[in-house]
DNA sequence: CGATTTTTTGAATCATATCAACGTACGTGG
DNA sequence: CCACGTACGTTGATATGATTCAAAAAATCG
């Protein structure tokens, strides 16, 4: 159950046996079905959630119920509503699962709790954070730097594994496009090559 | 020279003198002239960058030789290439002033060593991180979900202070959209009320 | 002041969205 | 195991938001 998350932590700190037992009490477990909610707007974000496995995906609703895909987390990739999680107030994102999952939850004051007394723990967040941040930004150079073709064979190419497993209309969404567009964008390239 | 990364501190982590004497030693201030490059592409972003006081923005160029801004810094915000800092390999972005500035800076191996002897500087961090996170995303949820306009008056409305003192066409380049555009808009606006 | 940068405006064009329809795949209950 | 409903993908016609190119007006700077 905690091979994926001990993993991941090896592989980006020297957390010890000892560390990373005690760590792990500090997490509940949780199987969630496809298409269930993890989270819904308005409420809020109480946990972070860290992707044994399955496929979860993050996304805002417009006035026009038009969904937007914020972030995609397939195992061993982190998920939630930061802005939530960090204020306490009501989320203006969902989270649900795109394949049935299982994931391991962590409370806020837990996490608290984690990055306090483990100082290998705030250290594996902090640098997972930063990570996480030099990815956001370079997302937000392509969405406003690059045309939708150019995103999308950046994607393919950085997330193959999520080509493969999530539909198109949801890649579309991710990409800020309608599924049309990226329907007749997928046209062009076949026929380029 | 301390006093806004001392406050900046104080008010998200219980840091004491002692550990902020030591702390300060890790850091060279650094002034830097309007227009001035902090950071070149292609060139390896060796340190993070507090504000004391002044202006900067990172941003991004493309085949066709357009700016497009990912971020600004004003006084009390942090600016780099987190992806070239982390990495060691040559920035995609570029650093320069849009004021005379004055800047703080860590570099890799010094901030390394204030994370790991600093418990309270890691948490600093970490907290940081977590915030321009939550703000990196709420972001690519705008840029992905909303029209220019409504991205505008969002912009405006979040950071007024940078409105009063960066031209346009810079704010324009930051929300993804040309300066001609942007004029549009405010014109549009300026009908509507 | 003159020089440069920034902002505005107009006309034509482009990238992508919208609306609508149809074809295909899938999976669930009878 | 088939039939049906739902989700997904494609395509065409048209509309729209935003860009491009060009030029002039306005603001800023040394």
């Amino acid at each position: 159950m905690f091979t994926r998350l001990k993993k991941h932590m090896q592989e980006r700190v020297n957390i010890t046996e000892e560390e990373f037992t005690l760590a792990k009490t500090y997490f509940v477990s949780k199987k969630i079905r496809k298409r269930q909610y993890l989270l819904q707007e308005r409420d809020v974000c109480k946990s972070l959630a860290f992707v044994s496995n399955g496929a979860l995906r993050c996304y805002s609703t417009n006035d026009k119920a038009e969904e937007h895909i914020i972030q995609f987390a397939l195992e061993g990739w982190w998920i939630s509503d930061l802005q939530s999680f960090l204020t306490g107030n009501p989320a203006a994102n969902n989270i649900d699962a795109i394949e049935d999952s299982e994931l391991l939850l962590i409370e806020k004051k837990s996490y608290e709790i984690l990055c306090n007394t483990i100082p290998r723990c705030e250290q594996y967040f902090r640098i997972l954070l930063e990570k996480t941040n030099s990815a956001s930004l370079r997302r937000i150079s392509d969405l406003i730097g690059t045309l939708a073709e150019d995103r999308y064979l950046k994607f393919i190419d950085t997330y193959p594994e999520i080509v493969q497993r999530i539909p198109q209309n949801q890649i579309a969404s991710y990409l800020g496009i309608t599924p049309q567009s990226l329907s007749r964008i997928r046209k062009e390239l076949s026929i380029k090559r």
